[in-house]
RNA sequence: CGGGGCGUGGCGCAGUCUGGUAGCGCGCCUGCUUUGGGAGCAGGAAGCCGAAGGUUCGAAUCCUUUCGCCCCGACCA
């Protein structure tokens, strides 16, 4: 509520008011996630220099280089799991002729209200406008029509890396921005089982990359009739737990049907000889991701980044009283990165190599300046080096983020240190994992009445629930009206709790499982 | 698009009610001293007060319009 955001404007106020008093406190301050949570999120982006509002640009945002490479990472990784696949990378055009949209039905009725359109170009009103990519299901069904004919040409796999436009009415960064980076898979089949094996195979890729390289757990499921993607038959999901207990969508994988092939006759001669419409699918991941990093594992501290992801992954804080000192400071610390330089932590999938990356600090602050700048930006090894550590043979090492196993700052001979920093990245890379996971599991109920299900999103308290659903969209729009709870997903097995009858939590009619509901981003 | 809040050096803000030509903290630059958790001193640079009109002798301040950002809502990756 406004009253809500005004107490919290208020309390900020009053904090920075009593730090400048003790003259301590200082305004670089990251709101606290307990304090104001939408405004933490934005410090966390701003102070981790991941993006900007762009300001000139409506709903715009500019990556900067700290976010770009993030999502450098997050492409390579990807990318490799879909060539590993047998998906090929090609590239449509950003402008879509307007008659391409309006083709299929249901995907016009979702996608006109927030498209840009281009009317004038050359210095004349365009005979037919252009729409700006909301996605491109359409303009690719076009030249898949043309590129098909026979069940030889079957399956095509065809991935997009692109940027799109939605005239969003309400932006944030990365969760929603006017443009935004993604990946699109376009794929058709010659069967509908075919497409959906591409369909669940293509959501698992999804799922492993999140859990296994964003540290991000999730929960894969199928999208209700009300929030499927427009003109899809079916849409699968991997869902989120953010640390404000809302749900955030995080990859989406389609089952298209022939709803496609039909509104641009994309047919192929079957084996029979028989002229069929082909079955497709698409799926994709956005920038999105990078919000749904920073709000799994970020802390009132900054940006916390997973090794695999980070770019920078060592930041080198040389310690020194003299001049002899700082050269022979600065002299270990450029062996220390020499030889960290060489350690590979590609992820799983990628096809290439991605090193350690290293910076030695040398800037003219005092060391804790310097600590406090490497945590707002997520880097998850901080090596302290000074004349007792050289004189020891040892560095002072500390992670970004305490883990049950390894918390504070450790001495360890330099060779030791060498030689584990690849396995202490994968084990830190894993106990943020486990611990989202814990954060998650922590915020996870069952819940069987009402009462119960109003208790746990009164206001703007969001947890994952599991409850029982009659399955009628006018069920799940009511809850909606009166909670702004949504139905996140039905999980896909083993993602829930195994199916059993019970009744439903608003109507009290027959379900036949629970299903996942949280507010949502 | 509706409701609310806000645009003043890079960041955070004061000044706006009661018009008189801009100030504070942090950051930034230079120098010296410093360096194991946000350093100190000295000197210095930087703002046509979001934009456009208007009222006025005079506008950051009053009026109108407009753009953008943030929060809440409806729509969505």
């Amino acid at each position: 509520m406004s009253q809500e955001g005004q107490k919290h404007k208020q309390g900020q106020k009053q904090g920075q008011k009593q730090g400048k008093q003790q003259g301590k406190q200082h305004e670089l301050a990251i709101a606290t996630r307990a304090a104001d949570y939408p405004q933490w999120y934005q410090d966390v982006i701003r102070f981790g220099e991941l993006a900007e509002p762009a300001k000139v640009v409506k709903g715009c945002m500019v990556i900067k280089p700290h976010g770009y490479a993030v999502w450098e990472k997050i492409q390579r990784d990807l990318d490799g799991r879909f060539k590993d696949t047998g998906h090929r990378n090609a590239y449509f055009p950003l402008l879509v002729p307007m008659s391409f949209i309006t083709k299929e039905a249901e995907h016009v009725e979702g996608f006109a209200p927030e498209l840009a359109v281009v009317t004038r170009a050359g210095g004349a009103e365009l005979e037919e406008p252009y729409a700006i990519r909301p996605t491109s299901e359409t303009i690719i069904g076009h030249f898949f029509a043309k590129w098909i004919d026979s069940h030889r040409d079957l399956p095509l796999l065809i991935n997009q890396w692109a940027n799109v436009m939605r005239w969003e009415l309400r932006t944030r960064m990365f969760l929603r921005t006017t443009e935004f980076l993604w990946q699109e898979g376009h794929t058709a089949h010659a069967s509908h089982d075919e497409a959906r094996e591409e369909v669940r195979r293509m959501l698992d890729v999804y799922g492993d990359f999140a859990e296994q390289v964003l540290a991000m757990p999730v929960i894969r499921g199928t999208k209700t009739a009300t929030e499927r993607f427009a003109g899809a038959l079916d849409t699968t999901c991997i869902e989120a737990y953010m640390q404000d207990g809302k749900a955030l969508q995080a990859g989406t994988s389609h089952d298209l049907g022939q709803n496609f092939g039909k509104a641009f006759d994309v047919k192929f001669q079957n084996e029979a000889g028989e002229l069929e419409y082909v079955w497709q699918t698409s799926w994709g991941v956005s920038t999105r991701l990078i919000g749904g990093l920073v709000m799994t594992h970020s802390d009132d501290a900054g940006l916390v980044l997973p090794p695999l992801v980070a770019p920078i992954h060592v930041a080198i804080i040389p310690i020194f009283r003299t001049d002899e000192q700082k050269a022979q400071v600065l002299e270990a610390a450029q062996r220390i990165k020499a030889a960290l330089s060489e350690i590979d932590l590609s992820t799983p999938r990628a096809r290439f190599r991605d090193f350690l990356e290293v910076v030695i600090d040398d800037r003219d602050l005092r060391p804790g300046a310097k600590f406090y700048d490497w945590e707002r930006r997520g880097v998850p090894m901080r090596i302290e080096l000074g004349p007792k550590d050289l004189e020891k043979g040892q560095v002072c090492l500390k992670m970004r983020v305490d883990t049950p196993a390894v918390s504070g700052k450790q001495f360890l001979p330099e060779a030791d240190f060498i030689a584990s920093a690849q396995q202490r990245l994968l084990d830190y890379q894993a106990a943020l994992l486990e611990q989202a996971r814990e954060r998650r599991e922590a915020n996870t109920v069952t819940l069987d009445t009402w009462d119960q299900f109003l208790a746990t999103f009164a206001g703007e308290d969001s947890k994952f629930a599991w409850c029982h659903w009659d399955g009628t969209t006018q069920t799940e729009l009511a809850i909606k009206e009166a909670t702004k709870v949504t139905i996140r997903c039905v999980p896909l097995e083993g993602q829930g709790p195994a199916p059993e009858p019970g009744v439903c939590i608003f109507s009290g009619q027959p379900s036949k499982q629970r299903v996942l509901m949280a507010k949502a981003y």
